[in-house]
DNA sequence: ACTTTTATGACATTAATATGAAACACCAAG
DNA sequence: CTTGGTGTTTCATATTAATGTCATAAAAGT
């Protein structure tokens, strides 16, 4: 089982230092050196791992971590980030993006794959990629996709991670706040009415094919997905 | 439940500020202004929060924070941090010693509460319920559920907390009085006889399998739920 | 039979949720 | 830098459900 490490580094010296190092101790690296290139290696099959230098050619490494934690597939990635010495505040800027963790230049080898192997570890259940099936409703989080048959339903962004979570939390309210805090995340400062928006945006979504009974208003509590009723 | 927030700010304004904008929102405050009136407030009861201002007189922010975690009986306050803007690296050391959060200033009321409520949304414990089955009647407070078998009934949320409170309290009768004390709450201003309604809602909603019969009315006492008689 | 207490249905009031549309933020293309 | 599109949040309003109170019926106790 070897990991795939994404390493987006400008200077070709520590990138390639980079890259001996981690092939060595038996990962499997590619290598981008600005944020474009960075971007089309962000594909199947992706990463387990990028290693983000703050700052590079084409877009901050900040921008970058934010890109990737928008974007579902790429959402539990774990960001190691690298700076150079004093970029203290750009720590904060990084924890709040959702890096990982940090590794302050100059770094030994030694440091370099105990990190990795540290964040590793700790996202190692990784949520399990599988394809979900309620009652024919279908969401499968590797290609993104919700469907009914081989009919593709259209939804946002939100609304999809909305199903995702309730179809991997069925059979239990959840208050808007609660699902605020799993569907959005924490550090999110959002009105609990705008849950009811998104809540019935993925009714309408999936109202078609009569699935819009799993997704139930639980007065005075919040909502509930539940095959039962 | 109204939460009690300590806050530990230097400057006048502010502390008013933040007095002001928190009781408005329902909350109870205490002030101190400086580290030793904060220790003393540090006592039962315990607030449910403590803002703390990075530097004020007699002490740093650090310093409280620091000493809330080793105390047993503080260890589990949330903190939220007060920051100058700049203060970017205070933060991760804040981070260290246990902040829970960092508000920058200046920030508006509706950051500071959302902030608050998040956070203290975040170390509530999540008291999660085991389900009660009487003779074949089952209450799920996970899913907020009554039902018989795979019957699913349907009643109002006050017949539910009733019917919990029920539950969790046989062989024991209770007047309307000690009934709103316990199921509507304290200090609500209901008729007594409001509960003769709400006992008739819960027993029509578990008439059909014939759990009305648990219920019973105890003439000049008030009513009981038992499984005897 | 009479008095007291509880049961019940109806209804006005209040609270909570649903919904459409506007305002806003973000990003990418021009 | 502007523009257009996409997606999100907020707001105002409609809709629906729940609540508390009352009047009256029924029942229990004397």
């Amino acid at each position: 089982m070897t990991a795939r490490i994404l390493i987006v580094e400008d200077e070709l010296a520590i990138r390639e230092m980079l890259t001996f190092v981690l092939e060595q101790h038996g990962y499997t690296t590619v290598a981008a050196e600005d944020y474009d290139s960075a971007l089309d290696m962000l594909t199947e099959p992706y990463p387990d791992l990028v290693l983000l230098d703050w700052m590079f050619p084409g877009g901050s490494g900040i921008q970058l971590a934010k890109r990737l934690r928008q974007d579902e597939f790429t959402r539990h990635i774990p960001i190691i980030m690298l700076t150079a010495r004093g970029e203290e505040e750009d720590k904060v800027r990084g924890l709040e993006v959702g890096a990982d963790d940090f590794i302050t230049k100059p770094f030994s080898p030694k440091e370099l794959v105990a990190r990795i192997k540290a964040v590793m570890r700790r996202s190692a259940p990784t949520c399990l990629e599988d394809p979900i099936d309620v009652q024919g409703l279908q969401l499968d989080p590797v290609s993104h996709r919700v469907t009914v048959g081989d009919q593709v339903l259209d939804m946002g962004p939100t609304e999809f991670r909305l199903l995702h979570f309730f179809m991997t939390h069925q059979e239990r309210v959840y208050s808007r706040e609660q699902l605020l805090d799993n569907v959005w995340g924490t550090n999110v400062y959002v009105e609990d009415r705008t849950v009811d928006v998104h809540i019935r945006r993925l009714r309408k979504a999936v109202t078609h094919s009569g699935h819009d009974r799993l997704i139930q208003t639980v007065r005075g509590a919040g909502y509930r997905f539940s095959t039962r009723l």
